[in-house]
RNA sequence: GCGGGUGUGGCGGAAUGGUAGACGCCGGGGACUUAAAAUCCCCUGAGCUUUGCUCGUGCGGGUUCGAGUCCCGCCACCCGCACCA
């Protein structure tokens, strides 16, 4: 070793080069090695990788390297989620074919991730806009339909009035169409679902299963599925009608003091003539789709002159058109008991209805005031006739118990749960392989005829859904008559291309979606990385897929992802100026400014610039730091350091530039002791021998819990404790391990010193050190001894010292003794290689 | 609004109910150098009457010989909410 810096401009692609000639991370299905599948989210082609990618994929690629090293073969596949709605928002701002600038971000993207060393199999990459992946995706869709998983029904979509054409919930801001700036209207339109409901207990079910899932995903999970155990029933109506509602509170019946339905509800579409129920009507659709705005828009009812008889107490209910009654959940009307549900205490307080307490903390409090809220906790029933004095859970019983004997509704599991809707109108994505046929209604396109492939030439120069507007592309002819038809022009959300990829990188037949046995081999992943955002639909949707098609008998297995990782955002500080003329504020990107001793400053201006909050990258805030520019200065290793480094995986990470600099510093540093191997060394250093083998067992533990951050302090203090060692064969040992333990971590780096030292062939095709099991455990510990839990001295003692020495060693301790002051000691608390306390 | 999470020095964070602040960054002092860079060494939670003591893990209570960790009640911030991916 001769070189004095380690220099990534030429280490870097060298070995990336090695690693592709020699075929180090082409996975080998026949490998009679255990198999290990690791997988992060694939991008979708924005056009640059960004710092959450390279944290992403630099997690998974410790991972995949750490397991080669314990000897198994490892699928580390990438490819990308290419359809979606930047391809369309590209080509309608710049005219640019959405296919056409997919294709270039993916090569510019595939160039960064190249450069950054990901121990990738690319042989198996693919994109979902390949005709050959969504053919597949279309020939799955019509095993659902023909298993009958699939059906068409209304549905609401968020519509812009003014551009004529449907928004994404992301595209209405403030209830306004992004472009138009036109209030959103809710409109009713025939869409493709997937009976996901049907699976919806085994979904719940198999949440028990995945014990490596984090437990707020989980959890998250559950709560969204949201099986809940309720009541239907009907009210008698003063119109002869009948009136079913679906209630979770069926213990607060005597409570209710209204009726609620939804404004889409037969009853209130029934009451339409009205001109004062009409205008209501029209004022619910307006307003978007999103829960959050629903659930946050002001409470509002109209009171129809329909009433409903109370089952138990025979008293007319107000029936109300509410707005906040969704007719997708149950069956889209409501029993209100305002005393116990808070948006029914907010309706009832706003049209002054009466609040009943059937519920409350004992028999003693059933006249108690509510203080200006609902009260939805638990406590005894009371002012309930015959559910007094019964608990909330066996009032429940009760009630469904007596409508069930007397006929008049019965028990029911509702789900949060909903179908899921998958047609989107719009251009870049799967066509959805249907044939609308005039004599036969919708037709699935036959087999062979399939992939559907999109039209190439489209026009975005005009709002709404361009395979609608196509000259030619969706006039076809009836498979079944042969007369002419149309095809379905909606396109597949691109959830459902999420949804199975990780089949298709396990294996690639051309004519089918995927192998079952190459399917058997890999699957389950067995870690699969990626940012919370995905804790619920993304990865129930997969479930739910993995599932379908297992339930077809085409896979074997269930549940698809083993272990589940959430990583958590890159962050950056903002700065910004407030524009005084337009009231804004206008951001500047860390490249612009400069920061020093007083402050940070405009490098154009030299003025000072507002130093905003970390949050996470974006560029609306510009606060966004390039990989290639970075990587083009340190290196690729000292990048992959730094995402390691510091902030624990799954907790925000915040960019610094002088935490990028100490990386590329440390780089330098383990390169130098790197330099200071020597194979002739002799001497041993005990204590040296010991750390090495200690961190050798902690990192592995580290890297398998995913605790990088760990593991990265544990190197450097392994680093900082060999340096200090004299030269011996114990020093050159450790030396030699840092190599290897930083080998997932900066795999550079440790080829190139391997290669120095003359290690042989790659080390990235090395094993991963062996540990021996007798210098794991220190001879010496230092035992803290404490007055009334209070620290006073330490002291050292031989492991496994008796309670008995370790009392007397605490008694010799004039410290201790000081702090005693000669009190009696009432106890002696002894906990063995810890502490001594004593309690006077 | 509903669901989920997070909170420890100037900063990122560490800590099976048992020595709070490992490790890193920043900062300060020193060495080397004609000088700089690089590198190396030392210091670095706050306070005090400084052999040592007191306070200190978002806030307020509690359990315990002992609480960052367990329990109860709050606060702040972040993520998701079904057509962004």
């Amino acid at each position: 070793m001769s070189d004095h810096r380690f220099d990534p401009s030429q280490a870097d692609g060298r070995w990336q080069r090695a690693w592709e000639e020699a075929g180090t991370f082409t996975a080998d299905s026949d490998s009679a090695k255990p198999k290990s599948y690791i997988l992060e989210m694939f991008p979708y082609p924005s056009g640059r990788i960004h710092m959450g990618h390279v944290r992403n994929y630099t997690m998974g690629d410790v991972l995949a390297r750490y397991q080669k090293m314990r000897g198994h073969e490892v699928l580390h596949p990438m490819g990308w989620d290419a359809f979606g709605m930047p391809a369309e928002n590209a080509a309608m701002e710049k005219g640019v074919h959405p296919g056409e600038w997919t294709r270039a971000n993916i090569a510019q993207m595939k160039a960064q991730l190249k450069r950054i060393g990901f121990a990738l199999d690319w042989t198996r990459e693919f994109a979902t806009c390949d005709p050959e992946y969504y053919g597949h995706e279309q020939a799955l869709f019509l095993d659902l339909y023909e298993a009958g998983l699939v059906y068409r029904k209304e549905s609401t979509v968020n519509w812009d009035p003014v551009d004529m054409t449907v928004l994404a919930n992301e595209q209405v801001i403030d209830g306004k169409g992004w472009r138009s700036g036109a209030e959103v209207e809710k409109r009713k339109l025939n869409q493709w679902f997937l009976k996901i409901t049907e699976f919806a207990d085994d979904l719940l079910e198999g949440l028990g299963s995945l014990e490596d899932w984090p437990e707020k995903v989980r959890l998250m999970q559950e709560n969204w599925i949201g099986k809940s155990q309720g009541l239907e029933f009907s009210f008698d109506l003063s119109n002869g009608g009948k009136l079913p509602v679906y209630t979770t509170r069926p213990d607060t019946i005597f409570g209710a003091s209204f009726c609620a339905i939804a404004a889409d509800h037969p009853i209130a579409q029934g009451l339409g003539d009205d001109a004062d129920v009409a205008a209501f009507i029209e004022q619910c659709k307006r307003g978007g789709t999103k829960a959050a705005e629903v659930e946050t828009a002001e409470k509002l009812g109209y009171r129809t002159a329909i009433t409903a008889r109370h089952p138990f107490t025979g008293e007319a209910l107000p029936v109300f058109i509410a707005n906040f009654v969704l007719m997708e959940y149950g069956t889209g009307a409501v029993m209100g008991v305002p005393g116990h549900d808070s948006r029914d205490f907010e309706f009832a307080t706003k049209y002054d209805l009466p609040i009943a307490r059937v519920v409350a903390s004992d028999p003693a409090q059933a006249d108690a005031p509510f203080e200006g809220e609902a009260e939805a906790g638990d406590g005894v029933i009371v002012n309930s006739d015959f559910l007094n004095g019964m608990t909330v859970e066996a009032a429940k019983a009760a009630v469904i118990a007596r409508a069930e004997a007397e006929g008049w509704g019965e028990g029911r599991t509702v789900w949060r749960l909903r179908d899921w809707g998958v047609s989107r109108q719009r251009y870049w994505g799967t066509p959805i392989p249907i044939i609308h046929s005039p004599d036969h209604g919708p037709v699935p396109v036959p087999r062979d005829q399939l992939p559907v492939v999109l039209p190439e030439d489209i026009d975005f120069s005009e709002p709404g859904n361009p395979l609608d507007r196509h000259p030619t592309w969706k006039h076809t002819t009836c498979p079944i008559s042969g007369k002419p038809a149309l095809r379905e022009t909606d396109t597949l959300d691109t959830f459902v291309d999420s949804s199975w990829y990780f089949l298709r990188f396990a294996s690639q037949p051309a004519d089918k979606p995927f192998d079952p046995e190459e399917v058997a081999k890999w699957l389950p992943v067995k870690h699969y990385i990626g940012g919370v955002e995905h804790a619920i639909l993304h990865l129930l949707y997969a479930r739910f897929w993995t599932r379908a098609l297992a339930h077809l008998g085409k896979i074997d297995v269930k549940e698809p992802f083993a272990a589940l990782f959430t990583q958590g955002m890159v962050t950056h500080e903002t700065y910004s100026r407030n524009d005084a003329a337009r009231g804004v504020p206008v951001f500047f990107a860390p490249e612009e400014v400069r920061r020093n001793a007083e402050g940070v400053s405009l490098i154009a201006d030299g003025e000072a610039v507002d130093v905003g909050r970390v949050i996470k990258m974006s560029k609306s805030k510009k606060n966004v730091v390039d990989p290639d520019a970075i990587i083009a200065k340190h290196g690729a290793d000292a990048v992959r350091w730094f995402m390691l480094s510091d902030s624990p995986p799954e907790r925000d990470l915040p960019w610094s530039d002088a935490g990028i600099e100490g990386c590329a510093r440390f780089v330098q540093r383990l390169w130098r002791l790197f330099q200071a191997y020597d194979v002739e060394a002799t001497g041993e250093d005990r204590a040296l021998e010991r750390k090495t083998h200690q961190t050798i067992a902690a990192v592995a533990a580290d890297i398998e819990a995913l605790g990088f951050n760990k593991a990265v302090a544990r190197i450097y203090e392994l680093t900082g404790a060999t340096e200090k060692a004299a030269p011996s064969a114990s020093r050159s040992a450790a030396i030699r391990a840092l190599m290897h333990l930083v080998a997932p971590m900066m795999p550079h780096l440790a080829e190139e010193a391997y290669s120095a030292i003359g290690g042989g062939g790659l080390i990235a095709d090395a094993p991963w050190p062996e540990v021996d099991p007798a210098l794991l455990v220190d001879d010496e510990v230092t035992i803290a001894l404490q007055h009334m839990g209070k620290l006073r001295d330490t002291v050292q003692a031989p492991k496994g010292a008796s309670k008995e020495d370790l009392e007397a060693l605490a008694m010799a301790s004039a410290n201790l003794q000081r702090s005693l002051g000669g009190a009696p000691i009432r106890k002696v608390i002894v906990v063995p290689d810890r502490l001594v306390n004593i309690v006077t």
